[in-house]
RNA sequence: GGGCGUAUAGCUCAGUUGGUUAGAGCGCUGCCCUUACAAGGCAGAUGUCGGGGGUUCGAGUCCCUCUACGCCCA
């Protein structure tokens, strides 16, 4: 039956078993399946623009391993591959590129070339091109990515089920998301609105919550004078003092605000004090967020500097003073009240260069008050931006998150309380998150590559747009283009005139789409598809940690709208990857590996050993050290393999004599069974792996090296047929055990002896030593004796400096006769493994060995 | 400032409801070409379990506190 090779190696086996399951379907996932007999994943979609890392093989290792544990398990595994490739790491890729930047505003060239493939020069400047041109070149980058990032994923022989490959861009991705919006739309949980917006000047978007970061940058406090005025508005003069980090934001000032508690300023709340330099009267208020030990107490409120003035002006009910523009500058023309000569000389400006004239005018008419004071402060950037964002006033569309609504958010945290987390601790993250929303999901965004919101709005008959009631498409003609498709009703020459139609210019923020992940792998509404019903809600969504707040929860967002469930019963979190200085492993810091390398150097079940080792979710250090090993640990199985099969079929004529040895070992394999089921069962790989690889090195140091002589016949050929079928028996249970860690390793050990891919077959049950009684079964600790002997003689010989083949010619165990039974047990392998002439037993208090040589 | 996590051998990590003398691999040292494997095997040395305090007959494990590091949030 076995066929195994002289020289076993594990050179070049991933491609020839990569092809070999891709042309047998090993991973098709059985759509006749029903959902009880379904394990479905919510696999994460990468985002193909980035480069490869080894966070992709790390983390696609550990759901690669549950899935395979699930498959031999029995279940049907839906494991399908996606790629996300919206939004703007591409769009930013395509223009280093090609050397282009989008512009609306230009038209379509037919035959448009790009000025370069790759690479364009340094001193390059990027050619403005239109929004159909731009976005051909972001599908021909995207596709030469996306097969890179499918070449890695094949390459780590992660299980998934290529026909069921999708990318958030593609057709069926863009109609799923419209589709879901338009329901969100019509049961009102999306809206526009017309409001305060955190905003990016360079890349000219509306950014959200879950995409803002602070930055520690330097600022500093310039303390003001707003000088005081009595009931009939005639200055007092007095002055209260304030303290701001943004005075160039002083004529966009509408109030003063302290703590309600701050005996300071308590005579002044309600009181109406007048601005310098541009002369505004501004009340007095009260506010809980006010924070008195913060500059002097007391700060001015603006249109907007920060998040903290967009509260203020909500709940003060304030009128707003906007000066400062989407491009990032100060207004031309000065607001209502604000002094226009004083205006005059910031308008246009930089918000930088603002700060400067404002203050040299405030400086000049003595109303800058002592030193500007130096601090280092927290900033909001757009985490992918590189200057402060703004708030800036526009329409906006939002889904409803919890952010407004007390009761929502509740049943938000709820929903996160019905899944399992793996780590569990990682479940306060989410609550974390969920309670500190302030608002809203934003979801529009001004930007080119993505799914279009799907809107059309009414044009009035002196062209003004109409947000009220927006004219969606009927979901049978999903996916639209707003802004190239017609409404139904209207005709194309009626776009942007006066009694017309507008399309909605605006695309969708990546994770409006992102969180469909379960609607848009499973097929969500779409007909002749055919697989909702078997794989929703799906049994586990994996991901990294960083991304709960976004991607995680977005998706319970989604789900808990569309079908009142969470989306996933299980959510696993793995960790990060540091560098060996424990630092996290990223491009900016220049400390990623690339893994086709690894791949190439140790095999690709050497690196996913080293992934398979991680805890779940606990940050683990790159190691190549750990690749080494993983690299001998293959090889050792192919060896052991070939050792055990090396001795033939097992001769089915001779019933041979169990040795309690054997069954020691088999009931001892039994207990790493259970367990290493339960602990996969339960999302912990690293803990089947650990037992499992605990196991096979001591079945291949001890046991093997204690039963070798009897399976060479050397007391007899029932006694070797009886080592033979139990080495056999732990080989099978082995391989299978091991199928998940090393599927290339195992799948040509098994390829050996048996027929069909080790990957279809069952995942072993812990009945192997069943019907050897109790002696078996709770006495396999006796097999501990037999080893330790074993490593004593050995010992002995080692310290003597000789061969281990060195005879012994009198052996003397002495030990209490409860461990002299277990040693009798098993001295006729002893024998022959120690080449031990004379054994002789003595009782006393411990275990001892004379050894004589 | 708030939340979560981590700290055990030179390195990477186990250590389950508290229970004998705290383990593994790598690395290191020595020996052995042994009929599965020299990209191998056998053996050996290696610890203030981050610090301090507490509970307990008994603490790496539970509680408190401090320190360092990491991540998330403000």
């Amino acid at each position: 039956m076995a066929n195994v090779p002289d020289k076993p190696t594990l050179d070049g086996i991933e491609n020839r078993w990569a092809a070999q399951w891709e042309s047998d379907g090993i991973y098709a996932f059985d759509r006749s399946a029903t959902r009880e007999q379904v394990f479905s994943i919510d696999t994460p979609p990468p985002t193909v623009s980035g480069s490869l890392h080894m966070g992709h093989v790390f983390s696609y290792t550990h759901t690669d391993l549950i899935a395979r544990f699930q498959r031999m398990s029995g279940k049907a595994v839906f494991y399908p591959m996606g790629w996300d490739d919206n939004g703007l790491p591409t769009e930013r890729r395509v223009q280093n590129y090609f050397g282009v930047r989008c512009d609306a505003g230009q038209a379509y060239q037919p035959d448009f070339q790009p000025p370069f493939r790759g690479e364009p020069p340094k001193d390059h400047q990027t050619i403005a091109i239109s929004r159909p041109n731009f976005i051909e070149l972001c599908d021909e980058l995207v596709a030469i990515d996306e097969q890179v990032f499918e070449d890695l994923y094949r390459r780590l022989g992660i299980s998934v089920d290529w026909s069921l490959l999708y990318a958030t861009i593609d057709e069926r991705s863009r109609r799923i998301s419209q589709r879901a919006f338009l329901r969100n739309l019509a049961r009102g949980e999306a809206y526009s609105q017309e409001a305060p917006t955190m905003w990016d000047v360079d890349f000219q978007t509306a950014v959200a919550q879950a995409e803002m970061e602070d930055r520690e940058r330097p600022g500093a406090y310039h303390k003001l004078a707003f000088h005081q005025l009595d009931a009939e508005g005639a200055p007092t003069g007095d002055d209260v003092v304030i303290d701001t980090t943004r005075p160039e934001l002083l004529a966009a000032c509408v109030a003063l605000v302290a703590h309600p508690d701050d005996e300071r300023y308590q005579p002044l709340f309600g009181s109406t004090v007048r601005t310098p330099l541009y002369g505004v009267d501004v009340p007095v208020m009260a506010h809980r967020l006010a924070q008195p030990d913060k500059g002097t107490g007391i700060a001015m409120i603006c249109t907007f500097g920060d998040t903290n003035d967009v509260t203020w002006w909500r709940e003060l009910n304030l009128p707003m003073r906007s000066i400062i523009g989407r491009n990032g500058r100060i207004l031309a023309d000065a607001p209502d009240g604000v002094n226009p000569e004083m205006y005059a000389a910031i308008a246009s400006q930089t918000v930088k260069a603002a700060q400067r004239t404002v203050v040299e005018q405030l400086t000049e008419s003595g109303e800058l008050i002592g030193e500007i004071r130096t601090i280092t402060h927290p900033v909001k950037f757009y985490e992918k931006g590189d200057r402060p964002l703004e708030i800036v006033t526009s329409r906006q569309w939002y889904i409803r998150n919890g952010g407004r609504d007390a009761d929502l958010r509740e049943a938000l945290v709820a929903r996160g309380s019905e899944m399992t987390w793996h780590p569990g601790h990682m479940r306060h993250r989410y609550e974390n998150w969920v309670e500190g929303l302030n608002g809203d999901w934003l979801v529009s965004r001004q930007r080119f590559f993505g799914v279009p919101i799907p809107v059309w709005y009414r044009l009035d008959d002196r062209g003004e747009i109409d947000y009220s009631s927006p004219i969606v498409p009927a979901e049978s003609d999903l996916p639209v283009d707003p802004s190239t498709d017609v409404p139904v009703g209207y005709t194309a020459d009626q776009r942007g005139i006066p009694g017309g139609f507008i399309g909605d210019p605006d695309i969708f923020d990546t994770w409006a789409t992102s969180s469909l992940t379960p609607q848009i792998a499973a097929c969500w509404e779409e007909p002749g598809a055919n697989l909702w019903d078997r794989v929703f809600p799906m049994d586990v969504r994996p991901q990294g940690h960083d991304i709960i707040r976004t991607w995680l929860f977005s998706t319970v967002v989604r789900s808990h709208h569309e079908f009142g469930q969470a989306p996933w019963t299980n959510a696993a979190l793995s960790g990060w990857i540091l560098d060996p200085d424990r630092k996290k492993m990223s491009k900016s810091k220049g400390n990623v590996v690339t893994p086709i390398a690894l791949f190439d150097q140790y095999g690709t079940d050497a690196v996913r050993y080293w992934a398979a080792s991680a805890r779940p979710g606990v940050d683990t250090a790159f190691s190549e050290e750990q690749m080494k090993v993983g690299r001998k640990f293959a090889n050792k199985l192919l060896n052991v393999t070939r050792f055990v099969l090396g001795f033939g079929d097992v001769d089915t004529s001779i019933t041979p004599t169990p040795s309690m040895v054997d069954t020691w070992m088999l009931a001892r394999l039994d207990a790493v069974v259970d367990e290493a089921t339960r602990a996969l069962a339960a999302f912990d790989y690293a803990r089947a792996l650990e037992r499992t690889e605990e196991f096979f090195w001591w079945f291949c140091d001890d046991y093997v090296e204690l039963v070798k002589g009897r399976a060479y016949e050397a007391v007899g050929p029932e006694a070797a047929q009886a080592a033979r079928r139990s080495l056999l028996t732990a080989l099978d249970v082995i391989q299978r055990l091991l199928a998940p860690f090393l599927p290339f390793a195992t799948e040509e050990a098994w390829s050996w002896w048996k027929s069909g891919s080790i990957h279809q077959t069952q995942w072993p049950t812990a009945t192997l030593a069943a019907g050897a009684g109790d002696a078996g079964l709770d006495n396999h600790a006796g097999l501990d004796h037999v080893c330790e002997v074993m490593a004593r003689v050995r010992r002995a010989k080692t310290e003597a400096q000789t061969s281990q083949k060195t005879p012994v010619t009198r052996l003397v165990v002495s030990g209490p006769a409860a461990i002299l039974e277990a040693v009798r047990i098993g001295q006729v392998d002893l024998t022959e493994a120690g080449t031990i002439e004379v054994f002789e037993y003595l009782e006393s208090d411990t275990l001892d060995c004379t050894v004589q040589l």
